[in-house]
DNA sequence: TGTGACACTAAACGTGAATCACCCACGCGC
DNA sequence: GCGCGTGGGTGATTCACGTTTAGTGTCACA
C-alpha cells in the first residue's frame, strides 16, 4: 500500500479550467451531444463525461440543464436573426423579401432540428414556462422583422385579405408546419422536400397577397 | 387489538377489476390526468394512485406507459377519422369538403391538445418509433381521407400548382403548424383565433386552388 | 505561512419507468 | 369440505435522470 503514490484524486481530477473557458468546454461538448441526440439524449451526466469533469461540476457555470441547452439554442436562432435582419434590409420587393425570410426560416429549422424543436415546438411541459418564454423572446425577435416586411405590403394595399398580424402570423405558422412535420416525422411518405416548400410559399403567397 | 377485524390486507388491497374492467377504470383515470396535465404530468405513479392501485398493477394491463396515452390518443384520433369520413361524404364540392376537413382537423386539435401534440408533434426521443408508426398509422388514415378529396380536385384540373400529394401535404402541414404554436405557445400575441383560421384556409386555398 | 475563494468532486436525494419475487383470494375438480 | 393452480395484486428493487449537499484540493495573495 505505501508503495502507491498517494495522489490517485490527482490523476482523476481534470485541472481547473480558468472559469469561462470551461464554459465554452461545456456548451461545445452539450451541442455536439444536443445536435445528435436532441434533448432527451443530452443527458447532464453524457455532457458532464463528454467534458471530462463530474455532472456536479456543469452547476458551477449554469443553473440547470435548460440552460445550457437554451443557450445553444439562442445561438442558433441569433444566426436566424441575423439572416432575417438582412434580407429585411435588401432593397427588394417586400413580398420577395417576404419570400426569402420564410425560405431561409425552413432551411435553418431544417438544418437546426434539435434546436428548433427546442424553441419552437416545445413539448410542453417539458420546460419551466419562464425558460420558455426567455427561449421565445429571440424567436419574437425574428417574427417582428418578418411582421415589418408584411406590414409593409399591407401598407401598400396588398393583401388580400386579414390584417397584417395574422396575414404574418399565418403565413409563420404554415411554414412552421411544414418543417416541424418533416423533422418529426421523417418517415412519412412526403413529396419531394423543394416541392412541398415551393407549394408552401406559392400557395400563401398567392393566396394571400394581390398582384 | 383483538376488537379489530384482522383484515388489514384485505381493505389495504384494492378488490379484484374483473380483468378488463381495471382496464377501462385505468384507462378513464389516465385520460382525466392526461387531459390537464399532458404527457409528463401522467405519471404511471398518479395513475395508479388515482385507479387506486399500485404502479405495478398498470403493467398487468399495458406493456408500458406510452400503451395507456397512445390508446386514450387513439380514441380521440379515431372520432377525428369519423368525422373526416362523414365529411368525405357529403354530397357537396370537393373543395367545400376539403377546407371543412381542415377546420374539423383544427377543431379537433385545439380541444384535444394533449393527445394531438403526443400523435402529430411528438416530442423527439419522448416515444419509441414503433409506437409513433402505431399511433400516426390512424393518423395517416385521417390523412388518406383528406388526400382522396385533394386528389377529386386535382383530377378535376382545378390545382393550380404541384401535385395532389404536395398540395394535401401543404394543406395540411400550414393547418398542423397554426394549431401546434396555438398550442404550445398561448402567450403569444396571436391574432384571434378565429380569423387566423380564415385567413389560414383562405389564403391557401385561394392559393392553390383555382376559380 | 496561513487563508480564503473557487473549481471541482463523491455521495446522496427525489422522482421517473420498469421489473422482481412473492402473495392471496377465487373457482375448479375431487 | 379441500387441495391447488391461476391471475390480479403487492412492496421492494433496479436503473437513469436532474439536482443538492457537504466537502476537498489548489491557487493567488497577505
Amino acid at each position: 500500500m505505501t508503495t502507491l503514490l498517494k495522489k490517485p484524486q490527482r490523476s482523476a481530477r481534470k485541472p481547473k479550467g480558468d472559469g469561462h473557458m470551461r464554459r465554452g468546454e461545456i456548451l461545445e461538448a452539450a451541442q455536439r451531444i444536443f445536435l445528435v441526440e436532441g434533448y432527451h439524449g443530452a443527458t447532464i451526466r453524457k455532457i458532464a463525461d463528454e467534458v471530462g469533469v463530474s455532472s456536479t461540476a456543469l452547476y458551477m457555470h449554469f443553473k440547470d440543464k435548460d440552460e445550457i441547452l437554451l443557450e445553444i439554442s439562442d445561438n442558433a436562432i441569433s444566426r436566424l436573426l441575423a439572416i432575417n435582419s438582412e434580407i429585411s434590409a435588401r432593397p427588394i420587393d417586400a413580398v420577395a423579401r417576404v419570400r426569402l425570410m420564410l425560405d431561409a426560416y425552413m432551411t435553418f429549422a431544417l438544418e437546426n432540428p434539435n434546436a428548433y424543436a427546442l424553441v419552437f415546438c416545445a413539448p410542453s411541459g417539458v420546460i419551466a414556462q419562464d425558460r420558455q418564454d426567455a427561449a421565445m423572446a429571440l424567436g419574437e425577435r425574428c417574427f417582428e422583422k418578418f411582421m415589418g416586411t408584411v406590414r409593409e405590403i399591407a401598407a401598400s394595399g396588398r393583401l388580400r385579405t386579414g390584417s397584417a398580424e395574422s396575414a404574418a402570423q399565418a403565413l409563420w405558422a404554415a411554414c412552421h408546419g411544414l418543417v416541424s412535420l418533416l423533422i418529426t416525422k421523417p418517415d412519412f411518405s412526403w413529396a419531394p422536400e423543394g416541392e412541398l416548400r415551393d407549394v408552401m410559399l406559392d400557395g400563401m403567397l398567392y393566396g394571400l397577397v394581390a398582384d
